[in-house]
DNA sequence: CTTGACCTTGGACTATAGTCTAAGGTCTAT
DNA sequence: ATAGACCTTAGACTATAGTCCAAGGTCAAG
């Protein structure tokens, strides 16, 4: 498994190659060593940092902001406050948008009772 | 008031000229008559449309789903049973969103949590 | 007659996170 | 030697809902 190419790479992570290259382009990921013959090849470095990524983008981070995360990794003695105060913004704006989404489910509830009040043919009142 | 040019309509509803445009272009709004010089210029049922679009995406509908609206509204006997089916479709997505931004709150929580129980400059969980 | 405010069109740009294509090089097996 | 699977690059395309720009026409006031 020492000599892992970007396909076996992408088959063990599940992504596809071409995530893998934009990874690398948007600097998410170390540029990886080359063979001769120009193909990329990576070692057990990038799983771990393939993995890294997908647990920060189930956190519903950007692939921007876990480029910064990374950027803190390296930079700052491995900050697990700049973490969280980044988490902590997260979440707010996770908060908001939920309440967000229950207003308009409030907004939908109303305009299926009010429909339910009508026969299947009437002018709708959302068109008036 | 007869006579509104673009710029006095956009001015009334609140939007730009160019979302208008785009509104026209999109099928979400008549073609206006045109003045000799060729400026578009509107009625009051422009406004009316105009206002139902802005109820439309209060409710979370795309543009192309207001535009499947709109197309009901012209031909079935403006059928609220329709409206209310797509509202319930809606519906369905928002509830999901919400849970899947329920699921995320919680990680994000935990991950706020255990950095707690660090020092700042610990290394984070997040990253091994 | 010029200035400023308005109008016209078409096309490019924004963010997000990839996916897809073209055109080519390489490797393995037959 | 050739097929098929893999790799390379750069660039275009997807959806969403606009916004911005260029280059030009029009109109009212001073």
């Amino acid at each position: 498994m020492s000599t892992m190419t970007i396909g076996q790479v992408a088959k063990q992570v599940g992504v596809s190659t071409d995530t893998i290259r934009l990874y690398e382009r948007d600097g998410l990921l170390d540029k990886p060593a080359r063979l001769k013959n120009g193909y990329r090849f990576y070692t057990e470095a990038a799983i771990q940092q393939l993995q890294f990524i997908q647990r920060a983008k189930v956190m519903g981070f950007t692939l921007h902001e876990i480029q910064e995360l990374l950027v803190i990794h390296r930079t700052s003695s491995q900050s697990c406050g700049d973490v969280k105060h980044r988490a902590q913004v997260k979440l707010q704006l996770v908060n908001d948008k939920i309440q967000q989404l229950k207003t308009l489910q409030n907004k939908l509830k109303s305009l299926v009772r009010e429909c339910e009040t009508h026969k299947p043919d009437d002018l709708c009142s959302i068109f008036t």
